[in-house]
DNA sequence: TTGGAAAGTCAACAACACTGACATAAAACT
DNA sequence: AGTTTTATGTCAGTGTTGTTGACTTTCCAA
C-alpha cells in the first residue's frame, strides 16, 4: 500500500518530468528568499537616505524620475502604486529641498513634468550605486545563466499591469 | 582612437569570458524587478490580512512561528530584525486574539516559546496558499532552472547574517 | 459651456517601524 | 550571597508611509 500522506503540490508532468522544484518546500524556500533578500535589497540605500533624513518612498520617486525624465505625476503614480496625496507629500518635500522640478506641461498645462535638478542627481547616483553594487556583487557571485533565470522568475512573480510597467521601460533601454 | 565614453561597470574577465550582464543597465533592470515582483509577492497576502484587520508584521510572525514552532522570541527578533516593542505589540494583539500561544520555557524559564493555535494555523495556511499559488505560477512560468538561478541570485543578495538564518532553515528542511 | 480629468491641498487616521526608559524574573557569574 | 546579564514585556513619544474623504483650481474637449 503506498503511504498517501506526504502529498505534494504537483505530481509529475505528463511528460514524465521531474517537478520536484514546485514542492511546498521549495515554494516557501522561495517565499523566505524573497524576504531575506528583499531586506538586503534595501538596506544600502536606506542607510543613505537615513543619512539625508528622507525614506523610500524618496528614493522611488528619484528613481522613477531619473529613469524616465519628464515623466507626469499621474504616470508616476501608476508605476509606484500609491495615491496621489501620498507621492505629493515626497514630491513636496523633493521640489522644496530643490533636488527636484516641476515643470508645467506645454501640450497640456494640467500636467506637471519632474526633472531631477542637479542635486537631486547626485543624490540618486548617489542612492543607486549603492544599490548597484549590491546587484553587482550578488550578479556576479551567481552567474549569467542564475541572473537569467532570476530575471524570469521576477518577471512572472509581477501583477500583470506591472509587468506592462515593466517591460515598457525595457524596450525603451538598450537591454 | 577608442571611444571611452560608453563605459560599463564591468570589463572582460581575464578569461575573456563577457560579463555584459554586469552593465549598469542591466542592473538597473534587475533593481526594478526587485521592486515590481516583491509588490506582487506581497500583494496577494496583503488583501486577506486587510480582511481580517492584521497586517504584513503579523503575517510574518504566523510564518516563522509556523516554521519553527516553539521558537522564541529572541530567536523572532533576530529574524524579522525589528525592535522587540515592534516585535512585542504585533505578538501581542496575535496572543490575545488566540492565533498565537506563548509557553513559558521549561529548561530556562525566561523564555517564552511561541506556537500558533488551531485559528493561528488557520490563518497561517490561509496567506501561505496565496502566496504560494503565487510563486508556484511564476516558477512554472520560469521552468526549473530559472528557480534555481533566482534562488542563487536572492541569496547572494542577502546580508551575511540573514544568509545564516536562511541557510539554517533550508538545512532543517527537506530541500 | 459644461463635464470631467489632472493636479494639488487639508485633515484624520492606521500600520509599523524607531528610540529611550523602566520593570520583572531568572539565569549566570564572581 | 550578591551582582550582573539576559529575556521579556511595557509605556510613552516620534517618524515615515500608506490610507480615505472632501474640496479647490486649472483647463482640455465634447
Amino acid at each position: 500500500m503506498i503511504c498517501d500522506e506526504d502529498v505534494m503540490s504537483e505530481r509529475q508532468s505528463p511528460g514524465g518530468q521531474s517537478l520536484l522544484f514546485l514542492t511546498d518546500e521549495q515554494l516557501r524556500k522561495g517565499i523566505e528568499a524573497m524576504f531575506f533578500a528583499y531586506r538586503g535589497f534595501t538596506a544600502d540605500p536606506d542607510r543613505i537616505l537615513n543619512k539625508y533624513g528622507y525614506g523610500r518612498a524618496h528614493h522611488r520617486a528619484l528613481h522613477f524620475i531619473s529613469r524616465a525624465p519628464g515623466t507626469t505625476v499621474n504616470n508616476l503614480l501608476s508605476i509606484l502604486g500609491v495615491t496621489k496625496q501620498s507621492l505629493n507629500r515626497v514630491l513636496r518635500t523633493l521640489i522644496e529641498d530643490e533636488l527636484v522640478e516641476s515643470r508645467v506641461g506645454t501640450r497640456d498645462k494640467r500636467e506637471r513634468h519632474l526633472f531631477l535638478t542637479e542635486n537631486g542627481t547626485a543624490l540618486e547616483q548617489e542612492l543607486s550605486d549603492a544599490q548597484r553594487e549590491r546587484m553587482r556583487q550578488a550578479y556576479r557571485e551567481a552567474g549569467p545563466e542564475a541572473v537569467q533565470g532570476f530575471r524570469t522568475v521576477l518577471e512572472a512573480m509581477m501583477d500583470t499591469d506591472m509587468q506592462r510597467h515593466f517591460t515598457r521601460m525595457k524596450d525603451s533601454g538598450h537591454d
